[in-house]
RNA sequence: GGGCGGUUAGCUCAGCGGGAGAGCGUUCGCCUUACACGCGAAGGGUCGGGGGUUCGAAUCCCUCACCGCCCACCA
């Protein structure tokens, strides 16, 4: 690099161009190496955050981006303002994903998992989660995220797997999971149930079919269904009790089409009379109304579809059995359309449940499964959600988080996987359901005295992945050992950030674990952001191929930028529509700052930096009464946990205020080894580096060590506002001087004068003492050189309210579109001060409005005014 | 069927009761010894339509339209 010298001083050592690959690599590393690790004996008070755990062996997406890097901002915010801040890290063993790679990657390997047995196979997910479950936290590390990485946990480690078993068993012994059969959403392809909140609901164009139940007393009765595949599990028929069409039928007996069963018409009240003939036909075992209306008239349950989607059972006729359900309706219709029992048919869109992992339609089938009654932990959830204990924001979510509490159904909580936590319940030859002891809950029954001699065989399914993430904000600090120090002192957590799409997966599953096992609340606020969408407007998602790498972004452009990008456009909860321009922006900002440290920092030859306060310079002041503001603007911002703020806040300072005025207006006072701007441009500059720390940790960290601090930002102190700072006059009077510098600016433009020329102004009026008296910041700025009065000759002028400024027409100048544009000034400037006037006329305006406003009023009234009659001026002398 | 969000400059978005903003893109000048990932200047919007509340509405209320999301057992 080429060394730049100043004044005696050394060569910095910083490159022209900030390169993010090299910086940022070192700092990830260094932060990997000696993580923030949060102490739980020490004095401060604990601000805790947990991970929304990523799958262990998944990749990297913008999600993770979001939800990692505004923990991450609040977390290093809370750390320097002098919390103890606990970022605690983890990952999630992701039952079926995991287990549907590893399958995946077995078939290439020409076998699978039946062949490699249980145990095999579960040894095998192992080693695929030693072999890749680092991948992501490393590119987490790549993130910059200050996670405590000594406590990194993983929901099937041992401590995290006992709070399972605890779990269950405690909530066994409390009657709140139980074991019934029921209708269960079963998928077909990943052979395993699925809870509700695992099937998407999506409309499908079908048919809905009008079937003809011959009456045992002649006639038919005609009923609609959607599904005529399943007429072999038919049970009954089903009107209104109040329908007066089939009053007299209720009682009697109708045929099922293409079979010799009879069954009886019965009445009840889930029927709905408007829709299809008003007769519904029911089918316990494979539809979920159909099951409640069957029990609660005793009705058989026969189940004609099996775990593979085909009809089964003596129920169906031989022609029919093992045929795929779909293949079955097809042929079925055929055959009603032969018998005469297929009376009608039209389109229809029907709501088809489809599974969320394979996308195969869900089956509803009768199985024998675990349950688990929330009800009573949900209420008192909710209770904290409906007093404002438990907040969140944005706030519209309260409600969606509310309504989910207050009508949650039972959760089925039984995988039919291998991976996962093994269901710690046993059963005996006839079925009967053997769990530890409540105050014993890792003794198995097996080796329970009390029943040793009874064989017992374990339940060979798995808990849904659920029901171990629901214990996250405590199984990872410790529970169920309530005396770990981590527990104590960070539970409950302060925060939880994520996707607002999880709050029914996750949030309200947290709550009501938080309830059971601890009586409190996991954490006081939530905080949702949105999703992230592709440039269509399409949510990301594997499956589509729209997804954004993360990694190859940072790769471009660096992890700053990425979270730049990702802080401002984190604003209420809203989604994103992904834009690489943001993360641009977040790049050349990080190089912008760069430049400005090695501006300031060519001057660390200067002797001596002068005290902060008292600076004669204006500019000195200007600049710190303005740093005051950007502190209150960004600090307060984070407060409400509006990171778009807080960046939109910090950016306009920095770009705005610090880079193209105050630099600007201290170079020369700087080059003149005046100690009051060294001080001034290293104290906003460090100030600057501090509120941006959370947002962009590499560069920042990397530039505050190059200003020669020993220690890192990160663990520096929060900036706090310095009211003595505060400098109004400083403001008002460097304003008037920056209105007077763009005004030449523009003229210059408008006169086709290149920069590098040096020009005359001249200014009159009655601004124009106060504009001498900022002389030497004006000339530098605007590159030109004051006199007072009218030059002689022909001349540009540029008018401010109570300033006309001069520039003596050199070369050739488009008069006509200078004229032209004076002219719309002119319009506008009239326009402004009649709507003033107007406003200002209005008796109840004079009287309704706060004093402030009306004040402000004849201020921008006066000044339009002033404006108007320094504008026609002009024009009349450019006619002349 | 219920609930929620969005509609602001060509694009992506802030602003959410008192003078319409940013970044990118566009036009014109500039390699002005921090930065061309830059500097200066300029152009560009009846804030989706309609109604109302208010001295004052992009901002609050009602209504319509269009996009999008979530929930829901009318088969």
């Amino acid at each position: 690099m080429e060394a730049t010298t100043s004044r005696g001083g050394k060569a910095p050592e910083l490159a022209t161009r900030y390169d993010p690959a090299d910086v940022e690599g070192r700092w990830a590393a260094r932060w990997a190496s000696e993580p923030f690790t949060a102490d739980p004996h020490s004095g401060k008070q604990a601000f805790t955050i947990v991970i929304p755990p990523p799958n262990v062996t998944g990749a990297l997406h913008l999600g993770h981006a979001f939800d990692n890097t505004i923990i991450d901002v609040l977390i290093r915010y809370k750390r320097m303002q002098g919390y103890e801040a606990l970022f605690q890290p983890g990952t999630d063993h992701a039952g079926i994903a995991t287990q549907v790679q590893v399958e995946r990657q077995l078939k290439l390997e020409g076998t699978n998992r039946h062949e490699l047995g249980r145990e095999g196979f579960v040894e095998r997910v192992w080693e695929w989660k030693r072999q890749y479950g680092g991948v992501i936290i490393g590119q987490l590390q790549r993130l910059g995220i200050s996670a405590a990485w000594d406590r990194l946990r993983f929901t099937m480690d041992e401590g995290l797997s006992e709070a399972v078993r605890r779990q269950f068993v405690a909530l066994y012994h409390q009657g709140k999971v139980y074991r019934a059969e029921r209708i269960v959403n079963w998928d077909p392809a990943s052979q395993t149930v699925l809870s509700d909140m695992e099937v998407d609901r999506e409309e499908r164009p079908a048919e809905i079919y009008e079937l003809a139940y011959e009456l045992a007393g002649g006639g038919a009765l005609t009923i609609a269904t959607v599904r005529p595949e399943t007429i072999f599990a038919d049970v009954a028929v089903a009107v209104h009790p109040e329908d007066e069409r089939y009053a007299g039928l209720v009682g009697s007996q109708v045929r099922v089409p293409l079979t010799d069963r009879w069954v009886p018409v019965i009445a009840d009240e889930a029927v709905e009379r408007d829709f299809g003939t008003g007769a519904l036909k029911i089918t316990p075992a494979h539809d979920p109304t159909d099951f409640e209306i069957g029990a609660r008239h005793g009705l058989e349950r026969p189940s004609i579809i099996d775990e593979d989607a085909k009809l089964t059972g003596d129920n169906v006729p031989t022609g029919f059995r093992g045929l795929d359900r779909f293949e079955a309706r097809t042929l079925v219709v055929a055959a009603l359309a032969e018998s005469g029992e297929l009376v009608g048919r039209k389109e229809h869109m029907v709501p088809l449940g489809l599974s969320q992992r394979t996308g195969e339609p869900v089956e509803p089938l009768l199985s024998l499964q675990w349950f688990y009654d929330t009800d009573e932990a949900a209420a008192t959830a909710l209770g904290r959600v409906e007093s404002g204990e438990v907040r969140f924001v944005p706030e519209r979510y309260t409600k969606v988080d509310a309504d989910w509490l207050r009508n949650l159904r039972h959760w089925c909580i039984s995988r039919q996987l291998w991976w996962g936590h093994r269901i710690p319940a046993w059963y005996d030859a006839e079925g009967n359901v053997y769990v530890s002891p409540a105050d014993d809950p890792l003794l198995d029954p097996t080796d329970d005295p009390r029943w040793s001699g009874i064989e017992l065989r374990q339940d060979p399914d798995v808990f849904d992945t659920w029901f171990s993430s629901n214990l996250w904000p405590f199984s990872t600090l410790g529970w169920p050992d309530v005396a770990d120090p981590y527990f104590r002192r960070f539970y409950p957590t302060d925060v939880l950030v994520t996707g607002y799409d999880i709050i029914s997966f996750w949030v309200s599953r947290m709550q009501i674990a938080g309830e059971e096992f601890t009586g409190r609340p996991p954490f006081h606020t939530v905080v949702l952001h949105g999703l992230v969408l592709d440039a269509q407007g399409r949510k990301m998602s594997k499956s589509k191929g729209n997804g954004v790498d993360p990694l190859e972004t940072i790769d471009r452009y660096g992890a700053d930028a990425l979270r730049f990008a990702v802080s401002r456009a984190s604003t209420g909860g809203q989604d994103v529509r992904w834009d690489d321009r943001l993360v641009e922006m977040g790049r050349n900002f990080a190089t912008k700052l760069w430049n400005a440290a090695r501006l300031v920092m060519m001057q660390e030859g200067t002797p001596h930096a002068g005290p902060l306060a008292g600076s004669p310079n204006l500019a000195d002041r200007w600049l710190l009464s303005r740093l005051q503001r950007a502190i209150r603007d960004v600090t307060a911002s984070l407060e409400e946990y509006d990171l778009g703020a807080a960046n939109r806040a910090a950016y306009e300072f920095v770009w705005s205020e610090l880079c193209d005025w105050y630099l600007e207006a201290a170079k020369a006072p700087l080059r003149a080894g005046d100690g009051h701007a060294l001080a001034t441009a290293r104290h906003a500059l460090e100030v600057v580096l501090k509120l941006l720390h959370p947002m962009m940790p590499f560069v920042t960290s990397e530039l505050y060590q190059a200003l020669g601090h020993a220690d890192q930002v990160a663990l520096a102190a929060w900036p706090e506002v310095d009211d003595e700072l505060d400098d109004p006059a400083a403001e008002a009077e460097f304003e008037r001087m920056k209105a007077a510098v763009s005004a030449v600016r523009s003229l210059r433009a408008e006169a086709e004068l290149p920069p590098s020329q040096a020009v005359q102004v001249w200014a009159s009026g009655p601004g124009t003492a106060g504009l001498v008296a900022t002389r030497d910041l004006f000339e530098s700025l605007a590159r030109a050189e004051l006199s007072e009065g009218r030059p002689d000759g022909a001349s540009l002028v540029g008018a401010l309210p109570d300033v006309e400024l001069r520039l003596p027409l050199a070369g050739q100048v488009d008069v006509a579109a200078y004229e032209k544009r004076q002219r719309n000034r002119l319009d506008k400037a009239r326009a402004e001060a009649q709507r003033s006037a107007g406003k200002l006329a209005n008796e109840r305006f004079v009287s309704g409005a706060p004093d402030e406003v009306v004040a402000e009023e004849r201020r921008r009234l006066a000044e339009a005014e002033a404006l108007v009659e320094r504008l026609e001026r002009v024009l009349a002398d450019l006619a002349a």
